[in-house]
DNA sequence: TTCTAGTTTGCACACGTAGGCAAAGCGATG
DNA sequence: CATCGCTTTGCCTACGTGTGCAAACTAGAA
């Protein structure tokens, strides 16, 4: 069917390694034999195989991309940035999700799913860092953790500061004169380092300005959509006495807190202020526009990208950890100017 | 570093070939060997290499979803779906963007781009009929196209009516009374066949209803983003004689339109009636609730799915169309009943 | 013992590309 | 004519798996 180097050298007249040679970008290639074959490649339409092409190198020259939830739209957007940035330096990206499937992480990152191929892994994971630190020998393919720190410093990750990341975003309630803040997205066993993070960022925020954490603030989220968000907010409005703000783990959950406060007969942000994470597209055309702690995904993207390639290329480095910058951005949601939606 | 049948058969000291037999599961193997091999294979940590293998057989187990843009919610629902229905059937799928890079399409369909591997291909694509028409070779790989019609027949499509959804939608709009109705998503030369039958549906619509399409009612958009679709609401707006309602060929853009009408001053659904179509959660939790028309994605990944992977085991079947059902949903957007979220 | 069925093995080739090495061909220069 | 450098070729091995074929071995039955 398709067309393999024997068929161009044979239809070129010429031998299977010149073929080669000029595919491979051999020096000592006259211009004339070049442009034989070439000729002879368009005619066949010959493109090189790339599973006999990875099979013989090694190389794929492709990198996964692995997240909970493609529909997630933090993790849409963090996926275009990705394949947008493995672009810029020559890379391939596939796309897999792994629905908060715990046995699909630890395949994909102890290599015992090899049904794909790829040469690098850069990971959104679930998994606990507890779960990584008992992987003996490590990744099976060089890996960046994406939003997610791993304590021991034994992998590369890129993430934002989350403590620092809550803590800036409780503050700018706090600078509303709320004092009944609550949280969404505390994690109920609290496993996952990033939510653990934003809680203590969290709390530090309100012992800082001597506001007490009350527990019952603190709402759990099985996971970070909408629904979970509606239902941990509406659940908090039906408390004795309900919170004036609320800091959402992630803008999606926001999006649902919003709705349910609307619900509730109530108003964002007269009656309760709310503020997400992820300057999501839709926090930036919502009624009322979202208050949140803005990513830089492009930046992060690039960076984990540039990671890999590296450790691609060398493979005995040591871990890197990079920051990103965060930036609070105060929207309608927590009484913030309107912004300007530009045409 | 990873272990090849080779050393398979080393370290239980059995024939390379006994070892395949047992991978391949072959028939006439004694129950001790298997054991015996099992063992060995658990102890080295062997996994078969899938390059190899596919290099053998032909075979990847792969399936490629190409969409324009994977953070657009709808694709992103959608690629979540058909994961989920390729991993029912035993296929893996990779997600690719063109972003609206026509000649990154025309490679995929090619064959031209073999950077990555697949059995098949789901394609949503932009590339207009005519160019798929062009084609005269066929496709490289066995594919089906996504909510995009090929009238001539050549290729297997799974999509919905589209020209009755967007009949259907104008008709509920007709229904609430309003009569200046205007449309977003029109595409400026009509070259992409879904815009041109909701176009086609949207008109039929209005004539059967006795009312007039005026012209700049019709506006385009460049893409199907909710920065588009604001705009043109609020030229929309800006006319002398404003629409009551307004019909957007996405929800996205219904998600801009409405900021739009808010951002004018005006209300949704009093002053204008919005509604669009796709149904992504955000409709679900947004203020107001987006009035659209669903599209039951689940069935049509499933049905897609199926359709490939019949077609990979079965090249030569006649191309089949499969049309998905619609349902238009009434929500706040035009008035519609507030819907209980659930918990 | 001999036949038969079941089991295991060795061998060889295939998939398509990569690339080391030596040799041969070619033209030009000294 | 000899030497040199560039170009082209042939040959061989490798990547790891899949599979057809024939042969050898085992064990049970006739």
């Amino acid at each position: 069917m398709a067309a393999t180097l024997r068929d161009v050298a044979r239809h070129a007249q010429v031998s299977l390694r010149t073929v080669n040679n000029v595919v491979s970008g051999y020096q000592h290639v006259s211009e004339q034999m070049r442009r034989k074959v070439q000729a002879a490649m368009e005619e066949l339409d010959y493109r090189p195989n790339p599973v006999a092409r990875t099979l013989r190198t090694g190389r794929s020259g492709v990198l996964a991309l692995v997240v909970p939830e493609i529909d997630v739209p933090y993790f849409a957007e963090l996926a275009r940035e990705v394949i947008n940035a493995a672009d810029e330096v020559g890379y391939r990206v596939i796309v897999d999700q792994t629905g908060h499937d715990h046995d699909r992480e630890r395949q994909l990152l102890t290599g015992a799913d090899r049904s794909l191929l790829f040469d690098g892994l850069l990971f959104s994971p679930l998994v606990t860092p507890s779960e990584l630190r008992a992987m003996q020998d490590g990744p099976a393919v060089p890996l960046v953790l994406l939003g997610e720190h791993d304590f021991d410093g034994r992998y590369d990750h890129v993430a934002i500061d989350n403590e620092r990341a809550a803590y800036d975003a409780v503050q700018h309630l706090i600078g509303l004169g709320r004092e009944r803040i609550a949280a969404i997205g505390v994690q109920p066993q609290e496993t996952y380092t990033t939510p653990q993070q934003r809680t203590a960022g969290f709390r530090r925020a309100m012992t800082e300005a001597g506001l007490a954490v009350r527990e019952p603030y603190l709402r759990a989220a099985a996971h970070y959509r909408r629904a979970a968000g509606y239902a941990a907010a509406r659940d908090l409005l039906a408390l004795p006495q309900p919170p004036d703000a609320i800091f959402c783990y992630a803008d999606l959950l926001a999006m649902g807190a919003v709705r349910a406060v609307f619900d509730a007969g109530l108003s964002v942000p007269d009656d309760v202020a709310v503020i997400g994470i992820d300057d999501i597209d839709e926090g930036r055309y919502s009624r009322p526009t979202l208050s949140t702690v803005s990513l830089d995904t492009p930046h992060i993207a690039r960076e984990a990208v540039k990671r890999v390639a590296d450790r691609i290329d060398e493979p005995g480095q040591p871990a890197l950890q990079i920051t990103a910058s965060h930036t609070v951005i105060a929207r309608e949601s927590t009484g913030g100017e309107v912004p300007i939606i530009h045409s």
